[in-house]
RNA sequence: GGACGAUUAGCUCAGUUGGUUAGAGCGCCACGUUGACAUCGUGGAGGUCAGAGGUUCGAGUCCUCUAUCGUCCA
């Protein structure tokens, strides 16, 4: 050994290393390989609005871990990296900052400054995201790096559309959204928020009238608080089974504002017999309960009536009012009808009002244009696939959410009035009855080449009075484009939902829909010659990494995303894109929020990977990763000054003006805090964010470093050779049955993502079994120099095998620790040597250890450390000083007797006791301390050390304990339903329990006895 | 309003198909720096498994209800 090895681990310095040498060396880069079997993951794209959080870093760590574990198993791994343009997100986030530092809305920059100011934000967001995730050990294949708007995505976006649209399955329909009369656009449901405003609560009646529209004397009440919304009511509503309207449904009632007579309907879902009057107006066009009314009672009512023009003033269907701003039209109204006699009353009300995130003003619920994608079909098939097992959820219960929004078969709106995004590739033009009749300008022919080449699809609309041609062009055609241009024909101003692109990301990435060449590389590879087949006019990463493995991704977009690539890859690729889906934890603050960028309780995963390394970040997280629970994670502050931790506290999260700052309770002193939400001065001492549960990881860490560091310590003179079964001590095979084992477990846990009991059993195997009690055992073997080599030999195949499990879990710490191990020992294993690999992340995954495993040698071994250990209890009731070996004599059966002889030195490495003698005949000195095991009594004769009434009161307290114990096995074994009913085998499981402690219970009181007590 | 999940030690969580008197990490108490590791070692204290019913020979585990919390969809 060359190199000293440091006491502590130091991750950063592992991390500066290894990453650019397995990216530099290729071990990221996956090329279609017959070879090989494919396993591919796409990564669930984050979006370019702002920098990861410890969600991400969740996601990213098990898609890493899973990459790693399969590319070591022999799969050519590919990972899939990219960002999503996030529509919304990003065009609001960058039209705020625009807004607020330059006092410019989108309409002063115009589309294309806008769109060029975004994709500047992109850029650096991007840079700082691909970043962070490769901080964490993302090894994706780097060079093949997506982004939905890039040519490749922006192709296959196209594609879909123009396929669906050639299908029919795109159609133009109308639908409420939320309306910001202010910034003139539509806004997602997500970028809403409710505020209380003070409001009022009018109630009003509307006439009923006969068959012949005459008002007849009865009238009907409803309460609102909009009263101009009046102007478009279509209908009122009663409950079918209020008494008090029952006979009137059917009839009519006249708007006295306007004149229209309208339906009485019932409708169970909208009206509520107990609330107010009972009866409520319908205005479908402007309220989402309305029209989901109107759309179960459509032939009574007629169409949706809309009111308001963009800006919010009335349009024609105001009337008089038209023009007015709808606050203005409001008092008209109520003015107008309090003067025909229909106004009851007016009460002063608080009211939920929904107001738009980025305008903060109120919105309204507007019945617009939007594109649809018709779902009957599409989302059937993706029902049946994972009906059908063709795509499987972990854990399985996730499958129901996925299935049961799917079967509402809602179609899908496409359409967003944003301009960062991909428009929608339609052209249209309206002609008057006449203008389409006297011909068509475009040479029917021509049309139909188009058509017949694949890349051109028209549809013809009439609605009574116009004639609207949309034609819709594929990819790659500008200049067809520009003649419907110049034709008159106008692009959509609208763009595509942003998922859109992403349902295609599965099979976008690959290159779809080009099938004649591999898609191209984002990033030149470095290494040299790529490994990627030549073979002309197919293209093979397509076909060889379609269709992936699994998808790893919280459970909030089940429905948004995974639902529609299972949808979109079934009707672009004929399959589904992923075979599993695993669904992860969601990662919460220490109050039960989850973590999210607008919330600002985000923690940066970089800052934790700073605090705790990466592999213990990773480690720790992955030990979070199991079938149901999010997880909390309790934030707290370091104090710069002191290093105490302050607990994180809801207020710490809120904005404040000015330079927050956190006031530590221990010394008092004051320091800036890091949030999401300022940035702290320059040189300022800032308390820094601590997640104490990252410790977990970290002291694991630690611990393998330091047994690796004991064992290459103790290498001196290692030979590689075979080593022979009488070479193999005790410990050996025990600690080679335990390693078999847990790889067993491992490998099976991680088959069905079970990340966190994978994290258990290998920190309970390194911790508990390898660290605690074989690197123990060893010490004598590894100072005995004929015994060195075989101790060595296996000393070292445990290592090796160990390292190469946890390396998806800890990449940095293993690759550092499998290079300092080949210096020393390049080949090893057993029972003969091999030379090792150049690097442990391709490494072969441990696999054949099954012969090592020996439950029986390992039930005896229990007993062995059950000794042990009841020696350790004697030591600490008495508190005997570490310095003094204390002897011990142990009566038992001569078979533990002879195991006990074979492991006789380890009492004194162990317990730090000397083991006198052992066997049937031992002789219980007198006086001594005492403890039974049942099948091995101990005697540990240490007059003067230990207090004879003590040891009377402790063992009898022990015996009490087992009495307890007995009494409950007896009650069972005298229930004779128990006994008859129970199975057999649990019958004699408890009988033998029961004899067993009846024997250690014998022997205490027999000791108990010979004390005196 | 509907669906799914959670409630186990001071904190954060395990607990496989029901089967000894329920486990881990952190924290806490005592002792310890002997040549891997104080980011450590050894020993210890700490729980009527949210509450109430039920099924069963047997319930943390299965069923019903209640309460609280979280998430998604309306």
């Amino acid at each position: 050994m060359t190199t000293e090895i440091p006491k502590q681990y130091e991750p950063a310095a592992a991390e500066a290393k290894w990453f650019p040498f397995w990216e530099s060396n290729g071990y990221f880069n996956a090329d279609p390989n017959p070879a090989k079997p494919p396993h591919v993951i796409m990564i669930p794209l984050p979006n370019v609005t702002g920098a990861l959080h410890m969600g991400h870093a969740l996601n990213g760590t098990l898609q890493d871990l899973l990459t790693r574990w399969r590319r070591m198993q022999g799969y050519e791994a590919l990972w899939m990296p990219g960002t999503d343009h996030a529509g919304i997100a990003t065009q609001s986030m960058v039209e705020k900052r625009m807004r607020e530092e330059e006092g410019l809305t989108r309409n002063d920059v115009g589309r294309e400054a806008l769109v060029e100011r975004i994709w500047k934000w992109k850029d650096s967001y991007e840079q700082r995201i691909l970043s962070q995730l490769k901080s964490i050990g993302a090894s994706c294949d780097w060079r093949r790096v997506r982004f939905t708007l890039d040519e490749v995505c922006s192709r296959a976006v196209r594609r879909t559309f123009f396929k669906m649209f050639k299908d029919g399955l795109i159609y133009r329909g109308k639908r409420l959204v939320n309306w910001d009369t202010y910034l003139q656009t539509a806004v997602a449901d997500d970028e809403v928020y409710d505020e209380e405003i003070d409001g009022h609560f009018w109630t009003f009646n509307y006439p009923v009238v006969d068959a012949t529209g005459t008002a007849t004397n009865e009238r009907i009440s409803f309460s609102t608080t909009r009263p101009e919304t009046m102007l478009g009511d279509t209908a009122v509503c009663v409950h079918p089974t209020d008494e008090r309207y029952m006979h009137l449904i059917g009839r009519h009632v006249r708007i006295p504002v306007n004149g229209r007579i309208v339906p009485i309907v019932a409708d169970a879902l909208l009206a509520d017999k107990t609330l107010g009057t009972g009866c409520v107006k319908v205005t479908p066009a402007h309220d989402p309960n309305d029209y989901a009314c109107w759309t179960r009672n459509k032939e009574q009512m007629g169409e949706p009536i809309n009111i308001l023009n963009p800006n919010g003033t009335l349009n024609e269907n105001g009337g008089t009012w038209q023009g007015l701003d709808r606050l203005i039209a409001r008092d008209a109204v109520v003015a107008e009808m309090e003067k025909l006699g229909h106004f009851e009353k007016v009460e002063d009300r608080k009211i939920p009002l929904k107001h738009s995130d980025r305008s903060k003003t109120p919105v309204e619920p507007y019945l617009s244009e939007q594109w649809f994608v018709k779902m009957d079909t599409l989302a059937q098939n993706a029902i049946d696939a994972a009906n059908d097992g063709r795509v499987t959820f972990y854990p399985e219960r996730y499958k129901q959410s996925y299935l049961s929004w799917l079967g509402e078969k809602r179609d899908w709106c496409i359409s967003r009035q944003l301009w960062w995004g991909h428009r929608i590739p339609i052209w249209s033009r309206q002609y008057s009855r006449d203008e389409f009749a006297g011909g068509y300008q475009f040479d029917p022919e021509h049309e139909a080449d188009h058509e017949n080449a694949g890349w051109f699809y028209k549809a013809v609309s009439f609605d009574g009075t116009n004639y609207t041609v949309r034609v819709c062009f594929d990819e790659g055609h500008r200049e067809s484009e520009k003649e419907y241009e110049a034709a008159g024909f106008i692009q959509e101003e609208d763009v595509l939902d942003t998922w859109f692109s992403s349902a295609l990301w599965p099979h976008a990435t690959l290159g779809w829909p080009d099938t004649t060449h591999n898609p191209p590389l984002a990033i030149q590879d470095k290494t040299g010659e790529p490994r990627t087949l030549k073979a002309v006019g197919t293209n093979e990463v397509l076909n060889y990494f379609y269709p992936g493995s699994v998808l790893v991704t919280s459970r909030d977009i089940i429905t948004l995303w995974v639902a529609r690539m299972v949808l979109t890859g079934l009707y672009n690729m004929g399959d589904i894109p992923f075979k599993h889906v695993c669904i992860h934890p969601k990662i919460q603050d220490g109050f039960g929020q989850t973590m999210s960028k607008t919330k600002g309780n985000g923690v940066d995963p970089i800052e934790l990977i700073e605090k705790y390394g990466c592999d213990g970040m990773r480690f720790t997280i992955a030990s979070f990763a199991g079938e149901t629970q999010d997880v909390r994670l309790p934030v707290g502050y370091e104090c710069p000054h002191c290093q105490a931790v302050i607990p994180q506290e809801p207020h710490h999260l809120k904005f404040k003006a000015g330079k927050p700052k956190i006031k530590c309770p221990k010394c008092k002193k004051e320091s800036q805090y890091a949030t999401p939400n300022y940035v702290p001065d320059d040189g300022e001492q800032v308390a820094r964010i601590v997640i104490e549960r990252f410790e977990y990881g970290r002291n694991f860490c630690n611990k393998l470093w330091n047994a690796a560091r004991f064992a290459m310590l103790n290498l001196e003179g290692y030979t590689p050779g075979p080593v022979t079964d009488q070479e193999l001590a005790i410990e050996d095979r025990w600690v080679l049955s335990r390693l078999a084992t847990v790889t067993d477990e491992v490998t099976s846990l991680l088959n069905v993502y079970k990340f966190d009991a994978a994290t258990r059993s290998l920190r309970d195997f390194v911790w508990n079994e390898f660290c605690d009690w074989y690197l123990e055992m060893i010490k004598p073997r590894l100072r005995d120099e004929s015994m060195k080599p075989a101790a060595q030999r296996v000393l070292v195949m445990v290592l090796d095998t160990t390292l190469r499990l946890l390396h998806p879990f800890t990449p940095f710490i293993t690759e550092e620790l499998w290079h300092r191990l080949r210096e020393i020992a390049p080949t090893r294993g057993l029972p003969a040597p091999t030379a090792v690999s150049d690097a442990i992340i391709v490494a072969p995954w441990p696999t054949g250890l099954k012969s090592w495993r020996d439950a029986e040698l390992e039930a005896r071994f229990q007993r062995l450390q059950e000794l042990i250990i009841a020696v350790r209890n004697v030591r600490g009731t008495y508190n005997i000083s570490p310095a003094v070996t204390v002897p011990v004599s142990v009566k038992c059966s001569d078979e533990i007797s002879s195991d006990l002889k074979e492991v006789q030195v380890q009492f004194e490495t162990l317990a730090k006791s000397s083991l006198t003698a052992a066997g049937p005949n031992v002789i219980r000195p007198n006086p001594c301390a005492n403890f039974s095991l049942g099948d091995a009594d101990g005697y540990l004769p240490l007059e003067g050390l230990i207090d004879l009434q003590a040891e009377v009161e402790r063992l009898k307290k022990e015996a009490e304990k087992l009495r307890g114990f007995i009494a409950g096995h007896e009650k069972k074994l005298t229930n004779k339903s128990f006994v008859d009913r129970a199975p057999a085998e649990v019958v004699a499981e408890v009988r033998e329990t029961l004899a067993g402690l009846q024997k250690q219970v014998t022997s205490l009181e027999k000791m108990i006895r010979e004390l005196g007590g």
